[in-house]
DNA sequence: CAATAAATGAGAATTATTCTCATTTTTTAT
DNA sequence: ATAAAAAATGAGAATAATTCTCATTTATTG
């Protein structure tokens, strides 16, 4: 509860009451949220308009990742630490989003590749994203 | 002009001036569209309505990939051959798309890194997507 | 603690997509 | 080739997600 306060204060934005709320459902939740699970969870103690100003302001802050799943529904998640670098894990029976983290020499082998396509391309990339589509077959919270 | 009649006839769906309009179009433009794109190229030629209709029936008979954007603007592209796995790399300055291949050895790390997390979650993983974000620096279109 | 600045809530506005249904086009079977 | 049946279309209404507006409330500054 203290957490998000902080959070707030050392990237220089106001302290308000609905900040704190997203913030701290976020911070209970590791794992990726659409924005009806989030809403559903701050069971209407932040106005909808809110939320999304407030998913914004996180944002701009750079603590929130967004992204959308297979469904195109929106989802977001903190990332907080530095060494947070993960991608995600699709079930498209229940809908579940894993974070998972791929070993050392697949994302070095993908720096070398990503090096080539910038000299092909002409490009500067800055970042980049994998996403695995599968289904559970017994782990999935939704799936018991 | 015969190559989108071949095609639809080949998946078993009937015929009709919309699916070639949008087919013509599709198969004119290798690298992904947006919808306003695939829009503004159709001209009023076809219903919005009924763009979305058959756009939904290529999904439907697998030659449509739909992704979107990192503006969260919806994507597509016709998925003819077999032979044509490959990723996207996207320009955030002029929202250029462009179609990239992986190396092989990228992509047999990836495999094998891939069967790793199906047993560590669990998982049958059926697909995968790879996404790289950056600026072009002189060569897309849309820059020049 | 007062003055100023910023954020909020509620609902209106906007945008993208899907749905409805009367009409038109395509397919099927003769 | 043609009539009957089935399927697809166009236009606009309906829906859903997100952003915007503005009067009120809350936070920050000094």
């Amino acid at each position: 509860m203290k957490d998000s306060k902080k959070i707030l204060s050392e990237h220089k934005v106001s302290i308000t009451n609905p900040r704190i709320l997203v913030l701290e459902t976020l911070l209970d939740n590791k794992n990726p949220l659409t924005i009806d699970e989030l809403q559903s969870k701050l069971k209407n103690k932040v106005a909808i308009s809110t939320l999304y100003r407030v998913l914004n302001d996180l944002k701009n802050i750079n603590i929130l990742n967004e992204f959308t799943d297979p469904n195109n529904a929106t989802v977001v998640e903190l990332l907080l630490e530095e060494d947070s670098h993960h991608h995600h894990l699709f079930c498209s029976d229940c809908g579940e989003i894993i974070d998972i983290k791929m070993g050392e020499s697949f994302e070095s082998t993908l720096s070398k590749e990503i090096k080539r396509i910038e000299k092909k391309f002409n490009f500067i990339i800055e970042d980049h994203r994998l996403e695995l589509f599968g289904k559970c077959t017994d782990l999935c919270k939704n799936c018991i």
